[in-house]
DNA sequence: AACAGGAATGCAAACGTTTTCATTTTTGAT
DNA sequence: ATCAAAAATGAAAACGTTTGCATTCCTGTT
């Protein structure tokens, strides 16, 4: 059915192996162990195949040796800052390693991750990774079943059933909290987005509720609100917490969120931080050069990028669990101008 | 070399023919061409292939009829609000037609498109998209020696040597210099990134000079100047600008560069739009929502999205040029506050 | 009841590599 | 110079599908 379009004049392993006067079993070891082919051999088949412009077939190649060189990535979304640099630079490191990145997004619709995995699953994925650990169990076994690997990525917690590396979203939630506690603060509102299918929120909000109790501060119901990651939403139902009887203090889910909310006040006058402090998480570009600098939770991104991206490559080759099982990495308070002793 | 794993107790396709009474031939089928398989039989291998839990190998597939079924998106950056919708949208519209989305980006160093083109081929994509029409010529020659179709997304020129979707980005400059020159503004400052590897700030940049000269505005050169796509950078840069004799208006090459130019007043304690008009381009993320709500122009990036993923399905399964070869998309001025007549 | 024509299916040869095992070449020691 | 051992190469059988061609099974007609 339809037009089946011949590869033009692409040349093979074995036109090259023709022209340079050798086997094409050679001329495979050329590429995948060169370091067992004398090196005259190994100077034709670079001549010859540089000549025919040869680019291998890692297709064909997988369909013996099971590797693919592909690795999948599932994130809620791309289009939002939250992972971009994640995204980023995980796939940096994944091509330093001549590995390619197939990425997926599900919008926080976990029921996709299904369709999804199955669909990476056909193209021979050498091992996947997952954001947190909120996931269906389908196609976690689907991937268990035919032995590929899984790392749940941005995410620490020290029961994790996956292999994970990410930061402590409780101590995380905590940290920004105490600094506002210390601040002498009492009266915090807190704005998260649903945490039904979002464990990093989730725990976020635990931790910061935690150490507030722990504090002898305990929110009233009106204190706890939900806002989704989307500015323009944040920065209404900030609007609205600032009508009446505002708090002194907001803690934000994550940076989107609390930029939203730098925004109300913007946009009904009230001074930061001297009516009112607030705190994210994140550090997201921008947080830092909006007026007033945003105090934030940094997370290292990158560090956790490139650790997920050697953990998985690490798995895959070896076919078994990481050295590390569980990778902790330190979240670090940025103090900006948008917090303030009360 | 290294301990080579066995596909655990993955089942193949002969595994479900037998299972299901039938040849292998007809399984493929009942995959490929369903409408051809007898009702019953289809049943039976349904059942089969359901009760094995079977995935099929694309890979194999893909060795025999030349498709993959992904598509390769190289983008300057993922990190960043510019691409992010696009990409977003792109790979959903893919996975809306069973097709996976293979990212890579370069961080505008267009050097390494070559060694991303190559790694992609040696994966037998099934098209390549492209951001704007800078790039080397040794990449396009890869792609069109071994005939894979590529479209060039984001930009749009009516002489394009590629297939393109997008936008006029000299229109785009255009539209809104002539929005500030229309409030009467004569003292107008351009903050554009190197326009070096850049075609759609070239143009951009292009597109606003030209407009003002048409109307006897000629920007002297220190009115000229270069920020890259960095909010903290901008900022630093339209601090600059703002301390001596301030123009009374500035056009930002896109809306990070506006929202740094935004802070910087801010920071400054310069009133917009009072004292100075911001435009910007782009209307991304967080925009509309900051204090003033930033005066843009809106780029259909989500029409794009979906109109280059529909664009290079139709080459790699045609095999011939789109039947639109280049396809225009309206951007359109978004006045909010950030703008004032003089 | 016989038959033509189409619809379903099966057979076996690809697709472009990798890899095992066997064979040849080289190396270094005597 | 000779030989054993190691290094380099070659031959051929995989890997899991798809597909052209051949065959069998229907369906409806005379």
């Amino acid at each position: 059915m339809g037009t089946l379009r011949s590869r033009k004049g692409a040349p093979g392993l074995v036109e090259v192996a023709t022209r340079a006067g050798v086997s094409p079993a050679t001329v495979s070891r050329y590429f995948n162990t060169p370091d067992i082919v004398k090196p005259d051999t190994k100077a034709r088949i670079a001549e010859a195949a540089a000549e025919l412009g040869y680019i291998r077939d890692r297709m064909a190649g997988a369909l013996h040796n099971r590797f693919s060189g592909t690795i999948g990535l599932i994130v809620p979304t791309i289009d939002n800052a939250i992972f971009s640099e994640l995204i980023e630079v995980f796939g940096g490191r994944l091509r330093e390693h001549d590995r390619n990145m197939l990425i997926a997004s599900h919008g926080y619709d976990l029921g996709l991750e299904v369709a999804i995995v199955r669909s990476l699953l056909e193209r021979r994925i050498d091992g996947v990774v997952l954001i947190g650990f909120d996931h269906e169990s389908i196609p976690l076994e689907m991937l268990e079943q035919r032995d590929v690997p899984v790392v749940s990525a941005w995410n620490y917690r020290e029961d994790s059933d996956l292999p994970c590396v990410g930061t402590d979203n409780r101590e995380a939630g905590a940290t920004v909290t105490r600094h506002l506690l210390d601040l002498g603060h009492r009266d915090i509102a807190f704005l998260f987005p649903d945490t039904q299918a979002n464990d990093r929120a989730r725990d976020r909000l635990n931790g910061a509720l935690a150490v507030a109790k722990e504090r002898g501060v305990e929110p009233s119901p009106d204190r706890l609100c939900i806002a989704p990651y989307d500015i323009g939403e944040a920065k209404a139902v900030g609007q609205a917490i600032l009508s009446a009887d505002p708090p002194t203090a907001v803690v934000c889910g994550n940076d989107i969120i609390a930029q939203g909310v730098v925004f109300a006040c913007q946009a009904k006058g009230i001074r930061i931080p001297d009516q009112l402090s607030i705190v994210g998480i994140g550090d997201f570009r921008g947080s830092a050069h909006m007026e007033p600098g945003l105090t934030t939770l940094r997370l290292p991104a990158r560090q956790i990028g490139e650790r997920v991206a050697d953990t998985i490559l690490e798995m895959s080759l070896s076919g078994l669990p990481p050295t590390t099982l569980r990778q902790n990495f330190d979240a670090s308070l940025i103090k900006r101008g948008s917090t303030k002793y009360i």
